[in-house]
DNA sequence: ACAATCCTTTTGATTAATCAAAAGTTTAAT
DNA sequence: ATTAAACTTTTGATTAATCAAAAGGATTGT
């Protein structure tokens, strides 16, 4: 059984890596499980000994086909867990990704496939996240980051790429939630900001923060 | 933010002497832990340094107010989980003892208050152990032991006290569940069996196993 | 080509939890 | 009252995960 700091390493490499091509670099990683690089480095090379990652030394490290696989599983069940708590215990959506991040690790695959069962076989968590299904397989969607968008375009929100609690409490406040149809209504480079229209009231962003919100065109 | 080792060991603590009234032997809690003597010993070192438990040397141990309080609320958080993964995501009572086990530990105080609203605010567990409210009370019935019962007596089963997955499948099997009246029809001291009639049925059982099936009068 | 800088890796220490086995207490039996 | 048995505690080692700080590569600028 792997403890949940092997899941948590191999989980944030995919997340970093998704698609495997690239190889996270030991500082980037470190910083993202929020260890010193020493730490991370010493992981990396036990989880290269078991065999679940590659590691180049001073380049990087990439998931193996086997990391890969227990990466996407314990991915799974953190969004249905997050979904779970949402649709069925009533949690807020700022709320439930520190939850998840906890019960992750320790729900069983017959708990994660009754919640599954109950939710219907969701294919996006809250945050418009897709839900690996149980062999393993993402759901394509082509989004595009909202700070890519025009003047004029209306598009609707598709992902939330920012679990931060305070941002998420901000967008819910302001109804920018999966699914709302929004319009931009200015943009300007030189002042890093973008306003949209959202149920008819401006909304404001910078565009680092609406770089994390992610749209498709209607 | 107590180690999930810590909770176990004032958990145990707790269940082996609920009223608080004797002092647990080392070797007891060692066994209920599955560690060594010598594990427990320093565990429950330092404990008494945090001042969870009260440690007589040679003699026993024992929580303090603060440790039972925290113990109990481990015992609420197992209770309602079980009971949660029966009766909401419907699995078998007889699997969810060991899923719970995990699950106490990482559960938060909000998820459980949800899981309890949606419960309609049980008071006992589906092995018919009773649920400590959010203050620490728990709710007190007179049972007695199945094996205590005379020949003819007619009671209602209120409590199994067994949680391994066979017992439970083999109760569930002959219809030995919560709520089920049965009756007496044998007992036989000498050959260490009781027989009941339960749905019409005849289930012998030996006295130990009986031990642990609490009843009360109808 | 040579530093300066920026990462990464190594080294040595620390903490929580555990075990095996030695040493020490208590209890019970003769 | 001594000794044996049973239990508890101590001791010394081990493992996983971490950190701080020293040492080692790689990259870039001049």
């Amino acid at each position: 059984m792997l403890s949940s700091t092997v899941e948590n390493y191999l989980k944030e490499l995919f997340l970093l890596n998704p698609d495997g091509e690239t190889q996270v670099a030991t500082g980037e990683l470190a910083k993202a499980l929020s260890v010193t690089p020493g730490s991370a480095t010493s992981m990396i090379k036990t989880l290269a000994q078991a065999g679940l990652v590659e590691h180049r030394p001073h380049y990087g490290v990439k998931l193996t086909n086997e990391g890969r696989t227990l990466a996407v599983h314990v991915v799974r069940r953190h969004r249905i867990v997050e979904l779970f708590l949402v649709n069925i215990l009533g949690m807020d959506w700022s709320e439930v990704h520190d939850e998840a991040e906890q019960l992750e690790h320790v729900v069983s695959d017959q708990v994660i496939s009754k919640m599954d069962d109950l939710l219907g076989h969701p294919t996006h968590d809250p945050h418009g996240d897709p839900i690996p299904t149980p062999e393993g397989t993402l759901p394509v969607r082509s989004l595009q980051p909202l700070s890519f968008c025009k003047l004029g375009d209306t598009v609707s929100i598709a992902r939330i790429g920012n679990q931060n609690t305070s941002f998420l409490k901000f967008a819910e406040d302001n109804g920018l939630l999966l699914g709302a149809t929004i319009k931009v209504a200015n943009k300007n480079e030189v002042a890093d900001s973008i306003t949209i229209i959202s149920k008819g009231e401006e909304v404001v962003l910078g565009l680092a923060a609406a770089g994390r919100i992610e749209v498709e065109f209607a």
